[in-house]
DNA sequence: GGTGGTATCGATACCGGTATCGATACCAGT
DNA sequence: ACTGGTATCGATACCGGTATCGATACCACC
């Protein structure tokens, strides 16, 4: 193990002070073009690898971002961390994230152990988090972006849509179209928040043209296409008159899907269904399943700039809340 | 902007010394439980959140792990997060990672990027870096592992499986079931080396029978579900005569079975399918796919654990080796 | 009482950078 | 020659913790 070469090793190799030689890497003013050349090189041929975690500390500034998201075998979190990615591309920050599984207990030791590597900024998942975990995003005193979610009051910044308003869109366009015997089919509403107010969204529709849900199954647990095909399954069996099926998301939509293949059920002329992402997948199926497409990627982009603009501005910057709108498509339901 | 409240800042208000402080707050040894009440008292009251870079700094170790991925949109790199999120639960360690869209220069660039923030370890997707960043990745002196492939030469640790090997497999067993006139459409194998690899290792292994690839046809860019369909419906034009289609990956080979079902060609009875990884997606279909189910999340746990004990063990673990073997899956295919 | 051991604590010196400010040199203008 | 300004550089003091080692107190035991 021996020792990593300094910033003082490369002063010394170059002649010159720390100082100049840490302005030279840096592009500081100050340093003359030639003083630049000799550090450069003499950094290159000991192959110097700065230590930000020295220049942070020195600074008080630190170049990590943190991210927190209750899941990642979802491929939508996956976009929203790639839409990050892209959002700071260029920038020299690094993104650290945080997996929740959608416990409020995983979610405040992650947001406890990133603020503590004092990052430029959070990024965090929904507006739900618990009182304690507000607290400390409240307390951070870094720019904090409550993401993919819009119903309910941000700490600071947010960049997201409602749910309940997508959940009552989707439901209002599919009475239009002429659908009355609605079930609903979701997986682990007791964890997953947007999902619930998507849910509530859709039946607070329902009750506004004297409708509700006439079967109904919740399943424990993540969402998965096998939950969804087995949950419609038993939906059906247990209350096979119904012409249109709202899934939780794409995914169990999905598993919907291929039930009702299976089955030899027409969809979308016997039984229509409705999920929640505008997945790729759920799309390669020529519009068999209506779905509100999310603006994932989008968001996960702007909420990182937005990060970065509010930590270059040093706080004076107000927060802002950005308000997505996820388009409905019926695909090929008429 | 206010200052934020540091361990000096506890130690007074405990009417201790800083160091007393640190101690009683890390759980160290040599402080008595009376004083560990009353620090741990003082930093709830004052909401002290310790400050990583500071430790990280004096300490000489650092708590964080860096993950490099090609691509976030495609699931399964989502799923390697996840399963090194999963192997690095409860150490308090937190993951950073990084993207390179398939990009030399960025994964030089990542790559030295998060070598500064000092990691315990590195986990790097694909054993093929461009020389300078291996040369990074070499004089790191933390335990790297490279993972998602095994065709190749280590830097330090490995956590994957032969890309050639898991083309070659699928292909002895398609054609063992009869198959003889074999097409391939794949995406983006200029960038992406080990889908060139699959490919690779599948010829050649139609080649020691005697056969190759009747049609083939490579898009550009990041494969994708439309792209396969696409690439379908253009090959099988061009040579309607195949009985198997050959894949990059499932995403492109539900494409292909999108196509399939659009022009009524029923898989895998007219025209078999093979794609590779083993997606959720690709498994709902009953059985219509054929693929190679890859451990991604597997893989991504026991490389995160693999960096936590060679980082304890600080550099006296001999670098390892664990090589999964894909398991082929031909679906419903006889 | 003297000795040795253990438990607890604090002073000090870092870790590897950067902010700050003063020093120096050099040039233009008067 | 003198003044003022700019360009370049380095000494020093931090940033907020932790490692290390010495100091102190207290107890057991001979």
């Amino acid at each position: 193990m021996k020792k990593k070469t300094t910033l003082a090793d490369v002063a010394a190799a170059a002649n010159v002070s720390k100082m100049t030689a840490s302005r030279a890497l840096r592009g500081a003013k100050d340093v003359s073009a030639s003083s630049v050349e000799i550090v450069r090189r003499a950094a290159q041929d000991l192959g110097y690898v700065g230590n930000h975690l020295a220049a942070s500390l020195s600074s008080q500034r630190s170049e990590l971002i943190g991210a927190v998201v209750p899941n990642l075998s979802n491929v939508v979190f996956a976009q929203v961390l790639s839409g990050i990615s892209d959002g700071i591309a260029g920038s020299g920050i690094r993104p650290v994230f945080g997996v929740t599984d959608y416990s409020e207990e995983k979610e405040y030791d992650i947001i406890r152990s990133m603020l503590s590597w004092r990052p430029a900024g959070l990024i965090v998942t929904g507006l739900d988090q618990a009182p304690a975990t507000r607290r400390l995003l409240e307390n951070a005193d870094i720019p904090v972006v409550q993401i993919m979610d819009n119903d309910g009051d941000p700490v600071d910044s947010c960049v997201g849509f409602s749910h309940q308003q997508a959940g009552g869109a989707i439901a209002e366009a599919l009475i239009e179209v002429g659908f009355r015997r609605f079930g609903y089919i979701g997986c682990g509403l007791e964890l997953d928040k947007r999902a619930a107010k998507r849910r509530f969204g859709f039946e607070a529709a329902l009750k506004r043209h004297g409708l509700e849900f006439l079967a109904s199954s919740i399943a424990e647990g993540l969402s998965s296409i096998p939950k969804g095909r087995e949950r419609t399954a038993a939906v059906l069996k247990q209350q096979p008159d119904l012409d249109c099926l709202y899934f939780s998301n794409d995914d169990v939509a999905v598993g919907g899907l291929f039930h009702c293949i299976d089955a030899g059920i027409s969809v979308p002329d016997q039984l229509a269904l409705a999920g929640f992402n505008g997945l790729d997948v759920a799309d390669g199926f020529p519009g068999r399943i209506a779905t509100s497409r999310t603006q994932r990627n989008e968001i996960g982009r702007i909420a990182a700039q937005l990060v970065l603009e509010a930590a270059v501005s040093k706080g004076d910057m107000p927060s802002q809340n950005i308000v997505f709108v996820p388009e409905v498509d019926l695909g090929n339901i008429s």
